[in-house]
DNA sequence: CCTGTAAGAGACACCGGTGTCAAAAGCAAG
DNA sequence: CTTGCTTTTGACACCGGTGTCTCTTACAGG
């Protein structure tokens, strides 16, 4: 299917083999390849006949070492969830389909104290164009400082602005949680507990404060019973459910900080015989494959990870993508949405 | 904390900024980095101090190009279990570590028609040393073979056997399933139904063979309705579940080809009042997240993916890893686990 | 002390592209 | 047909490493 005579000698045909055929200079291939508008059309048609012909893919290696630059962007992320992590990776290849750019991917162990040399020096090493920052590892400030040091753009990707405008990329999530919670109350719930993420993390603090909004906003109070800590993982949401759901007064609903917590408060209600969305509603937050596996599925909330890792490549290297706008100055905060599933329903009249 | 002088000038230390310092020719920098045996130690130790006083770290797009080789490894994947794949993934990077390998991430379109060009042009782009081919994908053999043509090497991981033993990495599914399917036996089960997998995957035809095999060993049969199809999709385990559960005479266990679809067929379960493990004992595979995100945690089969990820490095770039006993002809096979959970239980007596 | 040999180091070309600048070509005006 | 200018093309150096081959140097043996 590919146009291409060359025989299966094993070689790839190089710049100068075009020039030979073309019966130009590799210069002037050179220019055919980037573009160069300074080109008759006969010259640049037979250039283009014989890059067919040969079936030529310029080397990127020697592009990157002529250029004084290559055409990588990094993705680092240290992220509990695998599904996150792939959409937005889809993203970025959306993004950068048509170009020259490929994705290298690292994954970060934030836990070890050698991370940042780690980081420093893949950086080193790759020299990527630009590195993008997937949460939490997003809201490390001396990772952010080491791309800015090392003179690799960066973007960081949260859930709300960590940053200048250009080095972010964004989802409203808070207004989207008080906007479930909101629903919460609309259906008549008063008593609603709460599962927080884990200390320190910007995600987790921005659905807090949603969650608090909402709250404010229908002139309730959390009291402190009510909320349970949490890490984002499964277990965290068990001892969360026994918690909240031992009480002598339990919340009718809960709203959890992701999936995976609502997933294990779910089994403890249904461990205690408690009818999810009968006797107690709850919602998670990332509309995470988990959330349509259990039983009944899960109201949460959906952020826009695709859409994001275009954006986040469209901010990074806009100059390497054939982008009509340039995104600019315009702040990315893209919109997450309430899934509504069947985890929520109104209180029992008590 | 890395030894560095160089002051922030933006720019790298190239390998003659350090011959120049260290007084010595670019040349036998070179052979310092390249660990050439032909040179004094005293030579070594000036070459090396310099390098660490520079911080200097060898441009890998102009190693590639006088190589006439890069350091890039292909991992193609177009699988829907993301920690799948960023399980893998760890393992490779685990592998590749201490190396001057990267490693490039690319999924694939397994649907689109364009499929095999998209990765022709990927692979003629990029030039990667070799490419690792993720299930279902690595079924493919024109993939292999195209690898194949294109001079990259490529490693296919799969559930069995796809290729020779050089260019193969799997795990011995079949008789773990039979070996789990044997436990549903041993507890008492005589009525145990089955959910396919897709038709024409490697991985579910192994799965099915192994169910096959522990019936056969145990002198039972698969009546045709106990036997329901699926695709590997949490909406399959439903609508497998409600095919298998509304028998006049259903199934006391039902082995499912995955746990997405076990996971459908509890929910099923669950809302015909048919209690887990109780009255119905479920079995899955992959010991995916939603394993153990669902009540009750579902017994499964765990593969070993990220250690399938190192040894599929080790196999397709021995040399280029330090690997004290190269891998070489030994079959790849690694031994799957039966993880057992609290879905499984002796069938009520009847 | 001289010679022969092998180990160690260097000079130079080269990998496959791009930048720079000068030369060639095209074209309108004189 | 020149001239003078602009557009198009090419020659050559260079990016930052490695391969090859030659030249030194050190050291053992005569």
């Amino acid at each position: 299917m590919a146009p291409r005579t060359r025989e299966k000698s094993g070689k790839q045909p190089t710049i100068n083999d075009v020039a030979a055929l073309a019966g130009v200079s590799k210069k002037t291939v050179s220019r055919v390849i980037n573009r160069s508008e300074f080109i008759t059309d006969k010259t640049r048609q037979a250039v283009e006949q014989a890059i067919k012909m040969l079936g030529f893919v310029p080397n990127p290696q020697a592009r990157a070492l002529a250029f004084r630059r290559n055409f990588l962007i990094a993705l680092l992320h240290d992220n509990p969830n695998a599904q996150t992590v792939l959409n937005f990776q889809q993203g970025v290849l959306d993004a950068i389909k048509d170009s020259d750019l490929a994705l290298l991917v690292r994954p970060v162990d934030r836990g070890s104290d050698r991370m940042l040399d780690d980081v420093r020096i893949f950086l080193e090493k790759q020299r990527p164009i630009g590195a993008m920052l997937l949460p939490p590892i997003s809201e490390n400030d001396e990772l952010a400082a080491l791309c800015e040091d090392l003179g690799v753009r960066y973007v960081r990707v949260g859930s709300a602005q960590l940053d200048d405008a250009k080095h972010c990329v964004s989802s409203n999530d808070r207004e989207v949680v008080a906007e479930a919670v909101g629903k919460l109350v609309d259906l008549g719930h008063r008593r609603i507990g709460f599962v927080r993420g884990p200390v320190g993390f910007r995600s987790a603090a921005e659905r807090e404060k949603g969650f608090h909004e909402a709250l404010a906003g229908a002139g309730l109070t959390l009291p402190d019973d009510y909320s349970a800590p949490g890490n984002y993982r499964y277990t965290a949401g068990i001892d969360a459910g026994e918690a909240l759901l031992s009480l002598a007064e339990p919340p009718t609903a809960i709203f959890c900080s992701n999936d995976e917590m609502a997933a294990g408060v779910m089994s403890v209600a249904y461990g205690k015989g408690i009818a999810v969305p009968a006797d107690l509603s709850i919602i998670g937050f990332d509309d995470s494959p988990t959330a349509t596996h259990i039983w009944p599925a899960l109201s949460t909330v959906r952020w826009p990870i695709r859409e994001m890792g275009v954006r986040a490549a469209r901010t990074l290297v806009p100059d390497f993508l054939d982008i009509g706008t340039k995104p600019g100055d315009e702040a990315n905060i893209l919109a997450s949405t309430f899934i509504e599933r069947q985890s929520v329903a109104a209180p029992k009249r008590a």
